[in-house]
DNA sequence: TCCATGATTACCT
DNA sequence: GGTAATCATGGAT
């Protein structure tokens, strides 16, 4: 289950780490992922975690499909199904550096600034025209196009933190991102703490 | 059949 | 910096 490089059959951990820098490409418009979150089964704040349902049996079956789900009412986002079939893991897309198609992308959010394209789920899956329709589909034929990091430059720096938006299990630092991207949806401050004590 | 909830974003002051 | 918008899902009734 080998796929631009990534073996989607790792821990979801190790696939959201190995995404970044990634290129991910939906009918030829997309860019470098910069920005990406695990779930594993036994995470509270997974889809998976009370058990299989109609809306996360995507996630429950074969690695390196796409598992996509409406939230909040509006937004539609892209995750990849990760570890053995029928465990229940994923990782969500957050962020991409676009590189192709900007144009496409810039009429479909409304937008001209290039930060803003997909620099979060939501706008991402905005940009890259993704919605229900997706869900299911594998990521090794169009429309999907993976195509691994150039191995002639070094890998970027993978900063971690703890991940956006949810409720349970807020401290477990299972958000990745590029360090230093201007394409993240939110900075990464590991490393910027101050030293001095913030209380006795 | 009804109702509470959320892996977010945009717009308001 | 705060809050409204908006709806599919899933568990309760």
């Amino acid at each position: 289950m080998l796929l631009a490089g990534v073996d989607f059959a790792g821990s979801s951990h190790t696939v959201a780490r190995s995404l970044i820098g990634v290129t991910l490409l939906v009918d030829g418009v997309g860019g470098r992922i910069v920005e990406t979150e695990a779930y594993d089964r036994d995470d509270p704040a997974s889809h998976t975690f009370a058990g299989p349902t109609a809306r996360n049996a995507v996630m429950f079956g074969t690695p390196a499909h796409a598992y996509v789900y409406r939230s909040y009412g509006i937004h539609w986002c892209l995750n990849f199904v990760c570890r053995e079939a029928g465990h229940g893991a994923g990782v969500l897309i957050r962020a991409l550096e676009p590189t192709m198609g900007i144009d496409r992308m810039q009429l479909r959010r409304g937008l001209d600034d290039p930060r803003l394209l997909c620099s979060g789920p939501g706008r991402l899956g905005q940009a890259l025209a993704i919605d229900h329709g997706f869900n299911g589909l594998p990521l090794d034929v169009p429309p999907f196009l993976l195509l691994a990091a150039p191995t002639d430059r070094p890998a970027a720096e993978v900063s971690e933190g703890p991940r956006i938006g949810i409720s349970k299990a807020i401290d477990t630092p299972w958000r990745f991102g590029e360090a230093g991207s201007r394409f993240l949806s939110k900075p990464f401050n590991a490393g910027n703490t101050p030293a001095r004590a913030r209380d006795a």
